[in-house]
DNA sequence: GTAAGAATGTACTAAATAGTTAAAAGCGTC
DNA sequence: GACGCTTTTAACTATTTAGTACATTCTTAC
C-alpha cells in the first residue's frame, strides 16, 4: 500500500534517490534546501513560510530538514546567516585604495547602491528579521565579523578626504555609512508602497542610473567642504 | 480546573457586558479592537498575528471581530488604512507656507524624521505591508489621497527657494520627499539590526538630536547652491 | 408592547502546520 | 559480510488557528 508514484517534476528529482537506490550527498541536500528555504522565507516572511512548501519544493524531504537543521527556527537563522556570509563575500572584492578620496567614495556608494538594487531577496530578509527585532541575528556569532569591511573602507576614504583637505570634519565613517546604507536600502525595502502611493517615475527602469547617481551626489554634497 | 477568575482590567470590562446585562456600542468595539490589532500586526507581522490574541486583549470577543471586520485580511487593511489616515491627519497641521525656503525645508525634514521616530508603529505596519508587497495598499482606497500633503509643500518650498536663488535647478519634489523619506524611515526600520552589528553608538537616547540634525544638514546640502 | 433587525456570547469545526516515529537503505570498517 | 553510524522514506500526531453555527440579548420604529 502507499501511493509510490509521485507527479511531474517531483518524480524526477526523487527518481534520483528513489527506494532502492541512491546516492548519499549531504552537502547538496543541504544546499538544496537552503536555497529553497531561502526564497520562502525571503517571499513570505518568518511566520508566512510553510515549511511543507519548502520540503515540497526541495529534491529531498520535510523528515531532511529537520534532521539538518532542527526547528524552522534553526533553518530560518541558517538561512540568514548565509545570506550575510555571501554579501560580506562581495563587499571584499572592491578595490578603492588606490582611488583618490572622492572618486572612491562615490564608487563605495554606487556599488552599495547597486548591490542593495541587485539582492533584493536579502533586502527582504534583513526586513524580516528587522520586524523580529533582530532576535534571530542576535544568537549568532556571524554578526560581529561584519562590520569590518564597509566600515573599514570608509574610514581610509573619510581619513584620506581629510588629509586631502577635500572633506570636512567632525563626520565619522559609521554615520557616512549608515547614510549610504539608508539610501541604498530604502530604494529597495520600501519600493511597494512608495511606487504605489506616488507612481513608478522614480522607478522606471531607465530612471536607475539616475536615482543611483542622486544618492552618489547626496552623499558626496555631504561630505565634500 | 476551570480557572473562571481573570486579572485585572480583562474583568472589569467583561463584566460590563456579562449575561443578561449590556450595552450596545458598535463604535467602542470597533475602535477597542482596531487598537489592538494595530499592535498585535505591528509587533507580529499579519502571518504572525493571531485572532485569539487579538480577541483576548479586547474587551469583546473573536466572534465581533469577525462580525465587523470580515476576515483576518480585513481587519488588517482596516488597520493599515487607519495608520495611514492618522498619519495624514497629522502632516497637515505643519505651517510652513510663512518661512523662508531653506527654515522651511529644515522643518520639514527634522518634522518627518521626529514623526517617524515617534510612530514606530506605523514604521512597522509599512515595513510588513512592504514584505507583502504592498498588495492590500493597492486594494485600498485611501492611498491616493495621501501624495497631497507632503509632496505639495516640498512643492512649495522648493518652487520659493528657487526664485530666491537658493536652490539649485533640476531637482523635484518627489525626489527630494523620496530622500527625506529614506533617511528618516531607515532610522526605525533597521535600527534592531543596526544596532546589532554596529552597536548603539548612534542610537544613545542624547544623540537623537545629532541624527536629526545630520539628516537636515544633508538634505539642505543637497538642495542648496 | 411587539416585531424586526442589530449586536453579542458560547461552543464548535475543519484545515493547516510544526514536528515525530519507526524502519530501512547506503556507507565505511574490520 | 556483518556491524554500527549516517542518511533517507513514508506515514502519523498533537496542536494551533481561522472561521462558523446558532442561540440570545439589546435597540428602535411602529
Amino acid at each position: 500500500m502507499g501511493a509510490l508514484r509521485m507527479g511531474g517534476e517531483e518524480a524526477e528529482g526523487r527518481n534520483a534517490l528513489a527506494r532502492g537506490s541512491w546516492k548519499q550527498d549531504p552537502d547538496a541536500v543541504k544546499t538544496d534546501i537552503l536555497r529553497v528555504a531561502r526564497e520562502e522565507f525571503a517571499t513570505h516572511g518568518l511566520s508566512g513560510a510553510r515549511i511543507d512548501h519548502i520540503a515540497a519544493r526541495t529534491r529531498t524531504s520535510k523528515r531532511m530538514i529537520y534532521y539538518y537543521f532542527g526547528d524552522k527556527d534553526g533553518l530560518y537563522r541558517r538561512v540568514l546567516e548565509e545570506a550575510y556570509r555571501t554579501v560580506r563575500g562581495r563587499e571584499a572584492s572592491l578595490d578603492l585604495a588606490g582611488l583618490p578620496p572622492v572618486e572612491a567614495l562615490r564608487k563605495l556608494v554606487g556599488h552599495t547602491f547597486d548591490h542593495h538594487r541587485d539582492n533584493p531577496e536579502f533586502i527582504r530578509l534583513v526586513m524580516i528579521e528587522n520586524i523580529h527585532h533582530g532576535a534571530h541575528l542576535a544568537v549568532s556569532d556571524v554578526i560581529r565579523e561584519l562590520n569590518s569591511a564597509a566600515i573599514e573602507n570608509l574610514e581610509d576614504i573619510y581619513g584620506r578626504g581629510l588629509e586631502a583637505g577635500l572633506f570636512r570634519e567632525g563626520l565619522s565613517a559609521l554615520q557616512l555609512h549608515w547614510q549610504i546604507s539608508a539610501l541604498s536600502f530604502f530604494s529597495v525595502s520600501n519600493r511597494a508602497t512608495f511606487t504605489l502611493i506616488f507612481g513608478d517615475s522614480l522607478y522606471a527602469p531607465d530612471r536607475r542610473g539616475d536615482m543611483r547617481r542622486d544618492v552618489e551626489e547626496m552623499v558626496l554634497r555631504y561630505v565634500m567642504k
